[in-house]
This record gives C-alpha cells, sequence and structure tokens, in this order.
DNA sequence: GCCATGACTTATT
DNA sequence: TAATAAGCCATGG
C-alpha cells in the first residue's frame, strides 16, 4: 500500500507541467507565444527549458497548441526539415500565421495578454 | 547519486 | 550577425 496519495508513477514535476499546460491553452488563434514568455506566465521563470519537457509530455488527447509555442527570436524549435516542424509550421499557416524559413515575426504575432484574461484563465 | 541531454534564454564578446 | 558561456532543471541511463 503507498503510503502517500499521490499516483505511483505520476511525474515529481507534476504540477508545474499542469500550470504550463493550463497556460499554452490560453494563447489565442492566430497568435504564438515563447518557451521563456509561458514559463513567465505560468509563474516559473527562468524555466523555458521546463516548458519544452511539459509540453513533450502532454497527453495528445489534451489538444494543446502547441503549434503556438516557439523559441525567443521566432523559429520553431524542431530541426528544419524534420516531420514535427513540417506540421508545426502547416498549423501556423492554417491559422494565417506567415511562417518564413520556419520563423515567425514576433513583432506581428507574439502574444499579449491582458490582465483580463490572464485572470479569465485562472477561472479554469 | 553522478552525468549527459534537451521542444530554451539571456548576456557577453 | 554569429559564436560562447552560463543559468535553468526534469528525465533517463
Amino acid at each position: 500500500m503507498q503510503s502517500d496519495h499521490k499516483a505511483v508513477d505520476m511525474p515529481a514535476a507534476t504540477e508545474p507541467y499542469l500550470r504550463i499546460w493550463h497556460t499554452v491553452k490560453l494563447i489565442p488563434v492566430g497568435r504564438v507565444a515563447s518557451y521563456g514568455q509561458i514559463a513567465d506566465l505560468a509563474g516559473l521563470p527562468g524555466r523555458a527549458r521546463m516548458v519544452g519537457k511539459a509540453l513533450q509530455a502532454a497527453p495528445k488527447h489534451m489538444q494543446l497548441p502547441w503549434h503556438r509555442v516557439l523559441r525567443s527570436n521566432g523559429h520553431i524549435a524542431f530541426p528544419v526539415g524534420s516531420e514535427t516542424a513540417e506540421e508545426q509550421k502547416g498549423r501556423l499557416q492554417s491559422e494565417d500565421i506567415v511562417v518564413l524559413k520556419y520563423r515567425v515575426r514576433l513583432v506581428d504575432y507574439q502574444w499579449q495578454p491582458d490582465l483580463a484574461e490572464l485572470l479569465f484563465g485562472l477561472a479554469f
């Protein structure tokens, strides 16, 4: 019998991951955010890498808009030409986001949430 | 428990 | 513009 209430095979970083997933879900259609930006908004400043880990570990059924998360310079984080990079590019373009050379102009598409938007997200 | 790896970022040169 | 370094830290061997 386990001595605590946690699921046996639940990763130790579950709570941060939940916050990250939740934050990513708030990115509006047609906008993008950087890994670091998501980390900051999720209350995990400086932990951009964890955002990558969290997305990698995200169950597919969650249908997170993972494709809206890019590097701080607007580049897709996957190797150019990889299947994943192609899919991400396609998903972005299907939202009318201009992608040139696997790169998005953040000055044009970066998500800039206002306070009300973030507070609304907290309700879920 | 140490070590390498990585869907990263920022500062520095 | 590009390369380097350092900070970050969960995860797997």
